[in-house]
DNA sequence: TATAAAAACAACCGAATGGTTGTCCAAATT
DNA sequence: AATTTGGACAACCATTCGGTTGTTTTTATA
């Protein structure tokens, strides 16, 4: 197995989506993230570290605060594949058409 | 933990993202699908499973192969996760030029 | 100063993930 | 008719995942 641990790893996890909607209304703390949600502070922590990791929130200190703030740039990798898979899928009926094209005449 | 099993998760695992990125070529069978990466076909047969009961491929029996094709509309639900968030992210500066804007008043 | 709050660190747990191998069946091919 | 081929089904395995609880450290606050 490969080592994973990227922007779509990050989002697929419905709680850290939950997560970065809320951040993207502006920074909060981590325990300021948890709330609302029925699970442990640890558990929110955890999140936020992968979150991290990959590079979608930025995370800041501020006295014995732990800031975390959206990177939504970040998430322009996911678009971007997205919008690659498409431009195959039409350069194949692209292909199709020409074809069938070329046979008519 | 709730079951997950949707567009998110599917296209998490770098492996189901190359089987896209083939289907967007064309129809493949199972066996087609395979070629080239470097595990089992029981296992590329998973993949496709999931791919599958996450609607972003369909499979269709013919003869005794089983023909995956890409159903790349539904990446939408990606694409528009990603913009609803930035709407959000966007909004949030909105308001501070509002609120920046009234004070200068 | 005593206490409360924010968060890190660590150990643990059950379930899901991504993979394997082996057996078997049905449809093509020879 | 015999053999190959595409794929299903099942059991198994190590690792990761998402979560828990408990302890400790540091920073605010009463």
């Amino acid at each position: 197995m490969i080592e994973r641990r990227d922007v779509f790893q990050a989002i697929a996890d419905p709680t850290r989506r939950m997560i970065i909607n809320k951040l993207a209304n502006g920074p909060l703390n981590i325990t300021q993230v948890g709330e609302d949600f029925g699970i442990s502070k640890q558990a929110i922590a955890k999140h936020i570290k992968i979150l991290s990791e990959c590079g979608v929130i930025t995370v800041r200190q501020q006295g014995r605060e732990q800031i975390c703030e959206a990177e939504l740039a970040k998430l322009d990798e996911v678009v971007d594949w997205v919008a690659a898979s498409r431009k195959l899928w039409n350069q194949r009926f692209e292909k199709l058409d020409k074809f069938l094209h070329q046979i008519k005449k």
